[in-house]
Parts: C-alpha cells; sequence; structure tokens
DNA sequence: ACATATCCAACTTATTTGGTCGGATATGAA
DNA sequence: TTCATATCCGACCAAATAAGTTGGATATGT
C-alpha cells in the first residue's frame, strides 16, 4: 500500500515546474539539482507526464519543459494516476469494470475496496497543484525570515 | 498503491472465521477449501493474525482457530494494518513519527499524504469484521432463493 | 559547428511478493 | 499407546516489480 518513487519524485518534479515555469523553460538539469533526484531517472518519469499530457517540452539548447495548463487545473490525482496508474487497493471489477474478479456477486470485500478507493480518489482530487504551491511559497517566506 | 493478497485473503479468512467459528475450531484445512487458498500460504497468514492478537488457536486434533473478540470488536482496519503494515502512503516523519524524511521542514507535498493517510484509516476503522458478516448473510439468502 | 537539450529503447540490480517445503510439536480418539 | 489430525515455524524459492543506468539518436539556439 506504498506510492512509489515515481509517484512521489513526480509530484515534487510537477510543483518545481510550476514555481519555475512561468515564463522560461525548465530543463531537466535544473529540476534535478534542486530536488536532487538523478537527471536520468526524472527524465522517464516527466516522459510520462508530458505523455499523459500535462507537460509539454522544446527540444535542444535554451529548451526545457513547461505545464501545459495553469497549476489550479491539475490536480494531485491527475498527476499520480499519470505516474502510478489508477489508485486502488485492489483490481476489482466493481470499480474498474475489468472483468477481473470472478463471481464478484458473491464478494463482500467489495464494498472495502470501492470506499477505499473512492476516499483516496476524492482527496487527490481536491488538491490542485496550485494548492501546494501556494504552502510552498508560505513555507519559503518563513524560512527566508529567519 | 496495492494491497497484497495478505491483506485480501486475509480479510476474507476473518470473514470466515466470523462466520464459522461461533461455536467450533475451524481448521485451517476448512478455510482453505471454502475461500479457494492454498492451505500452506494462508497458514502463514493467519501466524499474522495470531500475533496481531485477534486469533486464537488450539493444537491438535480437532483443533484449529477462532475469534478471541467479537467480530463488531474487530475492525477491517485492524486486519489490513496487521497483515500489510500501516496503510500510509509514504513512510514519511508526520504521519508515523519515524525520521525518515529529511528537511520535513520544508516539504509541501507531506500534507498530502496526510491527508490520504487519514481518509484510508479513518475509512477501514469504521467497517467492522461484523458489518462484512450482515453484508455477507444477505448476499447468501439472496442467492439461496434463487 | 557546437554546446545544450530532449527523446527513447535496452539493460541491470535490488527488493518485494507470493508462495512452497520439511519437519517439529501437540492432542483427542481408537 | 498409537495414530490421525492439527498447529507451529524457519528455510527456501521463483516471479514480478521497482528503481535506476547506459548509450546513443535527434533537435535547436548561439
Ligand atoms: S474484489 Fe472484486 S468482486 Fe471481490
Ligand atoms: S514526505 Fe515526509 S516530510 Fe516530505
Amino acid at each position: 500500500m506504498k506510492l512509489s518513487t515515481k509517484g512521489r519524485y513526480g509530484l515534487r518534479a510537477m510543483i518545481d515546474l510550476a514555481i519555475h515555469s512561468k515564463e522560461n523553460q525548465v530543463s531537466i538539469k535544473s529540476i534535478s539539482e534542486r530536488q536532487e533526484i538523478s537527471e536520468n531517472y526524472l527524465e522517464r518519469i516527466i516522459a510520462l507526464l508530458k505523455k499523459a499530457g500535462y507537460v509539454k517540452s522544446t527540444r535542444g539548447a535554451q529548451g526545457g519543459y513547461m505545464l501545459t495548463k495553469k497549476p489550479d487545473q491539475i490536480s494531485v490525482g491527475n498527476i499520480l494516476r499519470a505516474l502510478e496508474g489508477d489508485l486502488n487497493p485492489v483490481d476489482c471489477s466493481l470499480i474498474n469494470d475489468e472483468k477481473v474478479c470472478s463471481e464478484s456477486g458473491l464478494c463482500v470485500t467489495k464494498f472495502v475496496w470501492k470506499r477505499i478507493s473512492d476516499s483516496i480518489n476524492d482527496v487527490v482530487d481536491n488538491i490542485s497543484l496550485q494548492d501546494l504551491v501556494n504552502e510552498q511559497v508560505e513555507i519559503d517566506k518563513s524560512q527566508a525570515s529567519r
């Protein structure tokens, strides 16, 4: 029941992008330095976010990445699902309508899984990237004044 | 972000025990047959539940397992945490006060992890084993009358 | 031309998951 | 007492997944 490093690193990368890509392109290298994540690995993570449509890129010198939308239009749920796949605690027909569970009619644990799933998705879909950026700005402010 | 088979099998085993261990001891073998879980593996899972204090055993012929408490005194959260460890999406100081996260003062993702964690635990702590037994009885009833 | 970047597939290594196996021990019943 | 039925328990194992690396191809501003 743990998120992988993809989800954790990827969320930090998106916060970093939201803060730094307002006008300029942001390179993998600079994110990697600020966030202390391996350049190579970060590249693969951002590729997933690009494929999911939350990030766009420009190649070549002075190139880099930017968000495709405003941070308040991207939820933490969007980001985590792009990186981790669905956030359901089990693969169950009731939740993701694949035909995984046989005899789902007799199954009672599915009610538990469904409620967990709903609650997780509810939380992450109601936190936007902008919310986290705001928190970060607050933290940085109080750090600066020490 | 998935539960392992331990959690899934274990919860089913506990429901089975709640239904069948009202007066008699219930053997691994019989649970394994009803739930279609390997005897050997189930044994290891139930050992965890025993260690956590939700199940007691009697050795030898006619032996087996019983619950230590009434099903309404055991929550799904109790069971899942005994089998899976904590249900937090990350190992973070804010949540489980191990000193895992360095610079937690600067970290903003922890707010996300905390809210996910709280919501999961809230759900599972508010479903009792008895609730699931009741659902199961309903399902069995409607199956019988077909 | 060249330094700076992204792009991308293949590879590697470490860890976790999902078991199995073999025996030791306990106990009710014949 | 013997035997079948159980739990107990540590060691072992294979497959899958996570986590990260490597090497090169391609694009582009200066
Ligand atoms: S877990 Fe999907 S129906 Fe039981
Ligand atoms: S994840 Fe624990 S402080 Fe950031």
